[in-house]
DNA sequence: CCTTTAGTTAGTACACTCAACTAATTATTC
DNA sequence: GAATAATTAGTTGAGTGTACTAACTAAAGG
């Protein structure tokens, strides 16, 4: 616990004007002290300060409702700006953000020759390219990537495709570009990303993203914030044995863990192996040829060896979220991922598994939808852990 | 999100006195300062109203070291009683605790035969005796109750056993008694009360305490307070199902939930069920001569049939712990109720199995141990949730 | 012309801070 | 061992910043 002073409470206040009015996109000051509260004098004295800083501004008048007509205010999306990264696929890609998470550029370059410092060369060069082309203020480089993450002190712990153990990112981002630098695990940026970016969520929600692709994690939101655990390795999922009796072996070592069943690369692994026995299958006889995409087509072709392929790893992911909602009682889950391709049958079929496993009670209140921001989702979540670091907005002026 | 006032600044470092004087058995207004980082005049402000409401006193001087003599204060740890109240065993428990958990006054009386109306009028009965005996402000009354709460409206919506169904009793408490009342369910007092009175917790930790008795429940403390979950039913895990294939029959209507299979009750049956294989057992032969301590007994005389069903629970215990530190990466599990009995050996077998059932990393820092509090960890988290509402606090005077 | 709403201005309240004080003790010096 | 300096504890009174109140202007509707 920390004491309190007036600079926490004016903090406080800007932040909750400034998020009142990024949640409604044209509101005058007599709305905003309606809706916070404040009195209409303090609504307007800190309103005169974020103008002064450019953050917002008057953007017309609106209609009286028998007085004198409102002026709207409107948050000046591109007046700060901020660096995402996504290290977590077989290209980093780089983009330049604004405060609505609006993409103001990007650069993507393909990584999957490198690995540990050329691999942070290749991340240099992205952002240096970034560099080039901000020309407004920038907030800071948010950064998502695969493997354990220490977000408090900014070190990769362990990113295992990446071959990085260990690497303070943070501080050394920081040294290279003097502009604050957050480090997120990939599947935690994405929740954060889902959360402010997407529609319909309130900010003091709880929900759990997961993150389906060649690994699985979580990231979960707990009243609004990111819950990261105390290794900071909370929402590792991936490794949660589900087959309890000769399950496959892991990369982790164990076996039987819930990757290895119901991982992109796992469906595809088994579609692969399992071909040869289902000549009627319409997938395509030769193993090489299976990916995803063909996985997809025969599918939604209704093929039922595939059918079969997607609803085993539906069921396993419907297992641990029953874990999940009976452990924490959070009624909105939201997938992510390659896998998401299956759509409404998939997903349908991950909440019947879910309520298989688990008292009636908590699931049925319980939402499982897919992801609104897809491939970028883990880009808007890096950068939206700067942009609700409301001391970084006021520091700046 | 709240607007944030002066008064608010005032209460958080009040509560933050208060609670670094509560920390410190004797301290001054000068290492309150230092630990506070408040300034001199603050503390000594705030030191003087607290001892105004006779929450604190001056209690002696302490050395100096190389100046003048500082006052030490102590908290009056009578100052203020609290009822509170345990509805989760056969009998129902009532007790006066002062501000340090120290019960000052006890009454049970067996519930067994009564549910519904007549369990809330014993309720009522223990109340009405407790309160004669009530010679200091009282706080307020917590109750901790078997079943799904709503604590925020204070609904008991579901306790199967006393057969309450959206009993608002809260509001029947607080009406018949006039002072502020919690509901919280069982496993979540316990686990505040662990968390507020146990020895080495620090304020802001995350905890999980699992309680195993009947039933099985968990509370989960995140972050120093406890998480409820969107729907008031965070850590039912008894209805996590653990075994896939030909699971018992829960009174869930699930099958293989845990509580099937790892709770007091399932060991019984289970034993009951199965001696009649193993005649070399030392557990009496006689079905209805089986009961825990007997099974305690045999457990502890190294009885291999006994030991291997004891071990079995912790074998279920462990898979679900696993998910839970594989989803939260919370490194403190506390377990609590009649299966504690079993000791050291039980929970070696449970960290073994949690071990093999999730990631090494996280499960490594992971420590698993049996409550300090042991039957009065309910009563004690159910005060412990008005003690620390520092608001109840400073309102009297 | 009255009422209502938006927004501003001037002054107030209050919780924390600062600087300077008193009090009491230890350490140092002669 | 007495005088002095230095340190620590705690208090006092003035000061500061932030939100609040009350009263104002401006502009619209009825």
């Amino acid at each position: 616990m920390e004491k309190a002073t007036r600079q926490h409470t004016k903090d406080h206040n800007r932040a909750l004007v400034l998020s009142t009015i990024f949640a409604n996109n044209q509101i005058s000051r007599a709305e905003i002290a309606r809706i916070t509260k404040l009195t209409r004098t303090t609504v307007s004295s800190i309103i005169s300060d974020i103008i002064t800083e450019g953050l917002v501004e008057e953007v017309g008048v609106g209609t009286s409702f028998g007085g004198k007509n409102p002026i709207l205010l409107s948050l000046v999306d591109d007046s700060r700006w901020m660096i995402g990264l996504d290290l977590s696929h077989n290209q980093f890609r780089g983009a330049i953000v604004n405060l609505r998470g609006e993409i103001r550029d990007v650069i993507s370059m393909p990584v999957e020759e490198y690995d540990g410092d050329e691999a942070l060369g290749l991340l240099y060069h992205i952002v240096d390219q970034l560099m080039q082309k901000v020309t407004r203020p920038l907030l800071g480089i948010g950064v998502g990537t695969p493997g354990l993450v220490n977000t408090q002190e900014g070190v990769i712990i362990n990113a295992v495709n990446l071959n990085w153990r260990n690497l303070p990112l943070t501080r050394l981002l920081e040294e290279r570009y003097n502009t604050p630098v957050y480090v997120l695990n990939d599947s935690q940026a994405a929740a954060i990303g889902e959360k402010t970016f997407g529609e319909g969520y309130s900010p003091e929600e709880s929900m759990v993203l997961i993150n389906i692709r060649r690994g699985i994690g979580a990231g979960i939101v707990i009243n609004g914030s990111l819950f990261q655990g105390d290794g900071g390795c909370a929402g590792e999922i991936g490794h949660i044995v589900v087959v309890k009796e000769g399950g496959e072996l892991c990369r982790c070592g164990n076996h039987g863990c819930l990757e290895t069943v119901a991982s992109a690369q796992a469906l595809i692994k088994k579609a692969r192996a399992d071909i040869k026995y289902f000549p009627e299958s319409s997938l395509p006889h030769e193993p090489n040829q299976i990916d995803l995409p063909a996985i997809k087509k025969a599918f939604n072709t209704g093929d039922s060896f595939t059918q079969k392929l997607v609803f085993d790893t539906a069921e396993y992911i419907g297992m641990v979220i029953s874990s999940i909602v009976g452990v924490l009682n959070i009624q909105k889950i939201v997938l992510l991922g390659d896998m998401t391709c299956f759509g409404e049958k998939w997903l349908n079929a991950i909440h019947d598994s879910a309520q298989k496993y688990s008292l009636q009670k908590p699931m049925l209140n319980t939402k499982i939808e897919i992801g609104q921001l897809g491939e970028n989702s883990i880009i808007l979540g890096a950068t939206a852990i700067l942009a609700t670091d409301y001391s970084l907005l006021f520091s700046q002026s």
